[in-house]
RNA sequence: CGGGAGAUGGUAGAGCGGUUGAAUACACCGGUCUUGAAAACCGGCGAGGGUAACACCUCCGGGGGUUCGAAUCCCCCUCUCCCGGCCA
């Protein structure tokens, strides 16, 4: 959620930034006005709330004192009836400005170019030169399927549509890439968690999944809980409605897990192949950092993961996204493209995002300054790498004229 | 899944239906003392909203109810602990 009063105070500067993420100036004005409607409906409410409480303590007096109440009870028994209508009001304008607020997306940093969408976005780098193949290379499916690395009409068996199985070689170097991952991340300072692949309904709102985006979400039947479509939900939420102290951030947290998504905007796009599935495992990095600090452990975290692709060999670019085609909750993101040489595209296979004290707000995650004061810490999330992604990029940059496919040197010892 | 006990501030642990947002202890922070530290002593110390700052409002697991007034009484839910069943 973003900060109201800013918005209050700032209202030009806030709806320049939001414009800039492409929130209309109807929404924005919107929550402006719910939210300054909460605030009234809330102070006549207090008001006649501190009236209530003050006749109460007089009514104890008079009981105290013997005298009579009969006028008393009257006049609080009229101030109740107030109360009860005033805080229909106040509720109602609560759940208003609720409404709004947690589907309002994220300020964008200052440092966010303008832009429609990814065809906007700025590419930082590239890292490693693509080989030069002296065969036509094949997709990753024909691989996979070629070295019985991935049985796809299985996993459609299985479960459905989307799903795959991963086997022998394949699932050895799954394996291998996880714990490569894993122990990358450790190097760097991120303590390794294994978390639940189930929250409930409050932490996926912590991070902005909810309400918003529940479409895209996997929901076990009866309960309050669903499949996480990422770590960065248990990891942020880790320390969710907390107080921090500043001399423990940043908290760095890494965790290997598998990832559910509906991928319900996604029919007819990347169906072939393990690119786009319900289910993908992901390493994943998240830190808790002072906001002066962010800035720079989102650095740490662009390297951290660019560099685990070149100790693969995997060539790769980094991008900077646009203000157009930022995620709700992130106020900087750029994404880490692994080349694929079958496609001779380069494809998304990590994604580091600064949220400043977006989630923060809706996670109640704080810190206890050095004076005393309470703040919200800024969170950060990124992958360090998606599992899945990088099997596939290894399969076809480290393909054969044969089929056969060579394992990147840092696996070896892993296998 | 069945039987019993419980849920209060960072932790431990009091709390009569009104002046208790909450005793006390420990932890923590600041100060005195000390070459420094410890000990001792003094002071501070829950959270959210609201305000220029006060005032004021809300919160004692969550949600309802009784009452002029509830941490304290009643109901429901959740969670934790102990006993039994099942089980990786």
């Amino acid at each position: 959620m973003i900060d109201l009063k800013y918005l209050q105070n700032n209202f030009q500067e806030a709806q320049a930034k939001l414009q800039k993420k492409h929130v209309s100036d109807e929404i924005i004005e919107a929550l402006h006005n719910a939210f300054i409607e909460q605030k009234q409906a809330n102070a006549t409410l207090e008001e006649a709330k501190a009236n209530q409480n003050q006749l109460s303590k007089l009514f104890g007096q008079y009981k105290r004192e013997k005298k009579d109440t009969t006028e008393l009870k009257l006049q609080v028994d009229a101030n109740k009836e107030l109360i009860a209508s005033l805080q229909e009001i106040a509720s109602k304008a609560s759940e208003a400005l609720e409404k709004v607020a947690l589907s309002t997306p994220n300020f964008p940093h200052e440092s966010v170019p303008y832009g429609e969408d990814e065809n906007d976005n700025v590419e930082i780098k590239k890292v490693l030169t693509p080989r030069v193949f002296d065969f036509e290379p094949k997709e990753h499916w024909d691989l996979g399927t070629l070295n019985n690395w991935i049985d796809f009409e299985r996993g459609v068996k299985l479960a459905k549509s989307r799903f795959s199985v991963i086997r022998g070689m394949g699932a050895k170097v799954e394996r291998a890439l996880i714990n490569f991952f894993l122990d990358e991340n450790a190097s760097k300072g991120f303590e390794e968690f294994c978390v639940p692949f189930i929250n409930n309904a409050t932490m996926l709102q912590g991070t902005g999944q909810l309400p918003k985006f529940e479409d895209d979400l996997f929901k076990i039947d009866g309960e309050d809980l669903y499949l996480i479509p990422t770590a960065e939900v248990p990891l942020t939420n880790f320390y969710h409605d907390e107080i921090l102290s500043a001399k423990e951030l940043p908290i760095l947290l890494t965790g290997y897990t598998p990832c559910f998504r509906k991928e319900a905007g996604s029919a007819g796009r990347d169906t072939r192949g393990m690119i786009r599935q319900h289910q993908f495992d992901k390493v994943e990095m998240v830190a808790l950092a002072h906001p002066d600090k962010s800035d720079e452990i989102f650095e740490m975290m662009v390297e951290n993961a660019s560099n685990i692709l070149t100790k693969l060999g995997l060539p790769h670019r980094l991008v900077t996204l646009c203000g157009g085609d930022l995620g709700f909750s992130a106020s900087k993101t750029v994404d880490i493209e692994v080349w694929l040489p079958a496609q001779q595209k380069y494809r998304e296979i990590s994604s580091i995002s600064n949220v400043g004290d977006f989630q923060a707000r809706r996670a109640k995650i704080r810190f206890k300054d050095e004076d005393g004061k309470n703040k919200l810490v800024h969170t950060l999330n990124g992958s360090a790498l998606a599992v899945g992604r990088t099997l596939v990029a290894i399969m076809e940059n480290y393909q054969n004229a044969d089929g056969g496919i060579e394992i990147p040197e840092v696996l070896r010892k892993y296998l």
